[in-house]
DNA sequence: CGGTGTGAAGTAGTTCACAGCG
DNA sequence: CGCTGTGAACTACTTCACACCG
């Protein structure tokens, strides 16, 4: 396992940063601010304060600020940030420049969806598997790749080194496709199933449910409607979106 | 707008709790609690220790004890949790009874799989509207519902009085689409897209973005290859799912 | 002067550890 | 006795406010 056919990685400048630990909800925000940057890098922006950019990102400016001091300096004071240059080094931080393959199990809606995307140019990520388990749809070619059965999951992820993997079946199978993608060297799971989870210390699992986000807003807008009256709205601006 | 059709709620004991104001990563984990107290309960199982469902649910038990304390006290010290009673009363925490009308904007590989997952039984939600600007998907039917055109949106949303919007739509058209559901009453979207969505105050917007999770995914994959040796693993144990 | 970078203060969430009750 | 419910300690994250520098 751990192929990691050492990729280039250790580009221009690299001022050594990164090394300090990053915290998890800064993470979580620099895929967005790197949309954003390369948006505005596309509209020919040369130039950002953090107020502009924290805007356009949906944060306020001084998290945006802590968030980019974490990677290092890289704006100038009473200046602003260099787009291409800020848009640069979060690329490096997030491991943009290198081409992670991707493993999806489980082809419904789902797979379907996240195999486009990922398949899609512009982002750092390669599907190199797509596994089912209906025997219907073997062979069957989405954005490029040929759909396998369920017994080729083994020798696709050792094929292609793949360290990520996706699981998008049902949850009665989530399981046992995680114990096994596990086994043949992958250490990332983005978890679309409605299940939870067990995994060896060392492995990260991502879950997103679409049923729990719906639960979510269904009591937001309960406790709306509950006690509708108490001052105006007393709503929180949103855990990360939301300008307000 | 705000059809609420005043519900039944107020049911049987209710002993008055839930006001207290929940904290959000409470409320975030409900539905986990929820789903996997249904599943034991059709097992049969009758009492649980924080312990064991703690287990299950793939957090620790100070946690779910803490979170269920917000909701009143409806465990036997000595005992554990009664499993219908406990899954009754999460239930109506998270408005689970009720029955939410949802629209769903956009109707490519997401929205299918949303529109199914949502329709399916069982939760309360109930998709009342699939919305596509794709004239060849008009008219098609999923899921029991059937395709209508962007400009049935106001009138879908007002027919059946839908709070909660979804978009899963291209980035490029999801403010405008959100723009036009808060128009017409809605108060909670979920974004798809991957995009920021811009909202007055008193409305309530959750983010699920793929790319975005791969990239955390990416990330974290990335800083253990660069110094694979520091002591053994330094992973953390993720943020809610992850036995450890 | 203006905007970054950052200590310090504030807030939210988690974990500990144990009192208290069935 | 065993397990819940919870104050208290701790950790993570956010926001404030201002020193500092281009």
């Amino acid at each position: 396992m751990a192929k990691a056919k050492s990729v280039v990685r250790e580009v221009s400048p690299l001022p050594r940063s990164s090394a300090h630990h990053i915290p998890d909800a800064t993470v979580a925000r620099l895929p967005i601010y790197h949309r954003v940057l390369t948006s505005i890098l596309e509209a020919g922006v040369v130039s950002v304060s953090s107020q502009e950019l924290a805007e356009l990102c949906g944060v306020n400016s001084a998290k945006l600020r802590k968030d980019l001091s974490h990677l290092g300096s890289y704006g100038t004071r009473g200046v602003g940030y260099r787009v291409e240059y800020l848009h640069f080094q979060i690329a490096r931080e997030i491991g943009f420049a290198q081409d992670w393959p991707v493993v999806i199990v489980g082809v419904g809606n789902l797979g379907n969806a996240l195999a486009g995307y990922a398949g899609a140019a512009g982002r750092g990520f390669r599907v190199v598997g797509l596994i089912d388990s209906d025997t219907e749809r073997i062979g069957e070619e989405i954005a490029g790749v040929k759909v396998r059965p369920l017994a080729d999951l083994e020798s696709v992820v050792a094929e292609h080194g793949a360290t990520i993997g996706v699981i998008a079946t049902p949850a009665s199978a989530a399981q046992a496709v995680c114990d096994r993608l596990l086994m043949c060297g992958v250490t990332s799971i983005l978890n679309f199933a409605p299940s939870v989870l067990t995994v060896p210390e060392g492995v990260d699992v991502r879950k997103v449910d679409l049923g729990t986000e719906l639960q979510i807003l269904a009591f937001h807008q309960q406790q709306r409607q509950d006690k509708p009256r108490e001052k105006t709205s007393r709503r929180k601006p949103q855990r990360l979106e939301n300008i307000s």
